[in-house]
DNA sequence: AGTAATAATGAATACAACTCATTTTCACGA
DNA sequence: TCGTGAAAATGAGTTGTATTCATTATTACT
């Protein structure tokens, strides 16, 4: 009974996203085209929910606005996505692919490690804002550990977040940030004082530029100073106190190359 | 016929919770006992709606779970509150105000800056962590500038917020802060990155104090720490860091040099 | 005790997510 | 080109839950 009650919807979900192969059918099936329809029809369910849940929110969108929106009967979202919640997921994996790639072409043409980061946080709370509604989606999703590794959604969650990581980990690599504290602490800070910041901004009535400027550069400006040393370093990018640490190490080595220089020539004379 | 549609429940509720005069009744009422009834009766929603919502989150909390916890029928829910998230909010406002109450009084008994500020970070920190479906509430209340401030719930998190800013306030009058950022900024990275730091320590399955430590110890660190200026620094201002390798450095450098020393006397005695 | 107003009730309504028996479309072979 | 069986799509029906409202119970006051 249970194996004969197996969701259809599993059928057309299957063939449609993964291209797995037809179940009971004879055929692999060339199904070019036909695959293409489908993924079609998925993106633009995905689309229209995407529009509606920014527009009003999710508690306030219909499955049945979602279904004339994309175009299609109520019943075949659910050979799509298994439940509202579902496509909710669906909607911000697509969002995060796009956030993403921008990153990723933003940070590529950056070389130091705050030009990044600033870049990174305008990026990221350009987006909040413009699409403040999808972030509601992240509360709505359910966050249980055991479904929630392994979602889609954590995957591309992960993806966006390696961005960060990267700029981070060559950040601290090449001593732009202070190692005294853990990189998911950094993280955390980074992107819930993005989300916070957000909020404040949204409250105040008009979006202003000048709030996004100062939230993004206090933001970095905290992460990048390295305590002890100052965030402006001189021209050479590094510190004074390494400076000097460094001038000593040279005046050390003159010294005994000049030793060495003295015992060579002893030697040679000899 | 719009005002003769008036809410009942408008009565029951003004009654209850502000105690405004009674409506038509000739009477003000001393209603002493009366009033106390309906407060006890709403504070019993209240609390039944809270344990719910905890343990269960919003969404799978039937409001006819509440009644039957709170021993009222369900009709009588939508005397006191307009709606569920009405509701929501209420719970929220309550759990603000203990928030609250606590805050005021470990700020009251620490006199560093940064003691205090590990102080509220820690606080809010368990708390979020004990309470944390509580949280997922506030996405649940609408934000709508319009309708929010003005609100109980906007009211309630203004207060506990407060706190936070007082002892910020007082950290920069003292000089223990650096001013280079608004304080609305430092408030959001301070309490945007408790709450991501929180689903951080929720995602490794069991809740551990490390993380909850070098969460509050690196997020306080930071934000006391003055670029320029590290919040451990030895006399001379340099990190310890900096001066082991010198030291060691300079160690390396006596040895070479007593060597060659040697060498040196070694040839002269030839 | 009588009574008018307030408070409480729970059966009825409204609405939205989700299901499933039926119909339509499609790919393929004769 | 047509026939066929499987995949895909449909939308009327089911289910569950928030919300309403006509009715009943309780209260404060005379």
């Amino acid at each position: 009974m249970k194996a004969a009650a197996t969701k259809r919807k599993t059928a057309a979900r299957r063939g449609a996203v993964k291209g797995a192969s037809v179940k009971g059918g004879a055929k692999p099936a060339g199904a070019r085209t036909q695959r293409e329809r489908l993924e079609g029809k998925e993106s633009a369910i995905v689309g229209a929910a995407s529009a509606l849940f920014a527009a009003q929110g999710f508690a306030k969108t219909t499955m049945s606005d979602i279904a004339a929106k994309a175009q299609v009967a109520e019943g075949t979202l659910y050979l799509y996505f298994d439940n509202k919640s579902a496509l909710a997921r669906a909607v911000l994996a697509a969002f995060y692919e796009r956030l993403t790639a921008a990153a990723e072409a933003g940070v590529k043409k950056r070389k130091t490690t705050s030009a990044r980061l600033e870049f990174l946080a305008r990026h990221h709370l350009d987006n909040i804002i413009r699409e403040r509604r999808l972030l509601e989606l992240i509360s709505t999703a359910d966050r249980n550990p055991e479904t929630y590794e392994g979602s889609d959604l954590y995957k591309m969650n992960r993806d966006y977040v390696a961005v960060f990581d990267g700029v981070l980990r060559d950040g601290l690599w090449r001593g732009d940030i202070a190692e005294d504290r853990p990189l998911w602490l950094t993280r955390d800070i980074f992107f819930g004082g993005l989300e916070y910041a957000m909020r404040t901004i949204l409250m105040k009535r008009r979006v202003n530029g000048k709030d996004v400027d100062e939230a993004v550069r206090g933001l970095v400006s905290l992460l990048v100073a390295k305590p002890g040393e100052p965030l402006r370093s001189n021209e050479d990018g590094r510190s004074d106190d390494l400076n000097a640490v460094a001038e000593r190490l040279e005046a050390a080595t003159a010294r005994l190359e000049s030793l060495a220089d003295a015992g060579a020539s002893n030697r040679k004379a000899r």
